[in-house]
DNA sequence: TAATAAACGCAACTGTGGTGCAATTATATT
DNA sequence: AATATAATTGCACCACAGTTGCGTTTATTA
């Protein structure tokens, strides 16, 4: 249920040492309920009215949940980036799908990204990322 | 030498039926010559002097290339689209490395990205973007 | 060589994201 | 409970990649 997240997320931000803010707190909630990759402007939209908030303090919001693992950041290649409650479930570095009709993007826990791909002799393998693009059920 | 492939650049635009003008030549010419995928920005610079060319019509003749399969067109997380001359050998879709210290990419012809992923039923596959990321040989 | 459609250059715009700073507020302390 | 504090917020403004509109120029074709 909904409040439920809502202490979920409150207890999440407290637990890692951080000022429990409604900006920290709605925003990790819309993130925690929904169950894909999703961009500042779709939160947005999901902040409006009197738990509205900022455009800027948005940005600062998400950056602080990604630089603290709360959330994962990735990007895609209309150059927004699109962000993620990170569960247990995804806590190892997946690969994602966006579909090529209504841009949404979904997680591939399936397929690895560790991996070790065959790089050239010197080079060094840090991480990969992947998009496989196509169009989803719903589009299909 | 530096003639053959001005001269070559020509070639390609003219068998294509485009106009062969001066901002095609020189842009093909740049990207024929650079064995990497560069940016936008990248390009602008090698055009200093006498053969400078405006920003726009830069971004249009790169789009152009880029429609007429000319040139491939990829994303990477920094937001900024990087161009490469489709020659014979990079026909086939295939990843990219992006160092995550100088920021060059490289193509990686040995990675396949047409090959079937493991997606969710009645999601259909049409191509994947693959890049990977760590040290080049210069920065390891 | 003239006609014409394509390509160019300029200016102004869009959209994502970031900075600086004064005002506010969550927390710790009294 | 009231206060001190440093962190967070909101506002205005900036930065950068990329795009659009439009009048001018130019490569082609006849």
């Amino acid at each position: 249920m909904a409040t439920d997240l809502q202490e979920q997320a409150k207890e999440i931000i407290r637990r890692i040492g951080g000022r429990v803010t409604p900006s920290r707190v709605q925003t990790l909630f819309i993130l925690l309920a929904e169950q894909r990759a999703i961009t500042h402007h779709e939160i947005e939209t999901r902040l409006q009215g009197n738990r509205k908030l900022d455009r800027v303090t948005l940005y600062r919001v998400l950056e602080w949940l990604s630089e603290n693992g709360l959330v994962h950041k990735t990007t895609s290649d209309d150059r927004v980036w699109r962000f993620r409650a990170s569960g247990d479930m995804h806590a190892h570095p997946h690969a994602h799908f966006k579909c090529t009709d209504c841009n949404k993007v979904t997680c591939l826990d399936e397929i690895d990204t560790a991996h070790n791909w065959p790089l050239p002799t010197g080079y060094h393998f840090q991480m990969a990322e992947i998009t496989v693009k196509g169009l989803c059920v719903e589009c299909a």
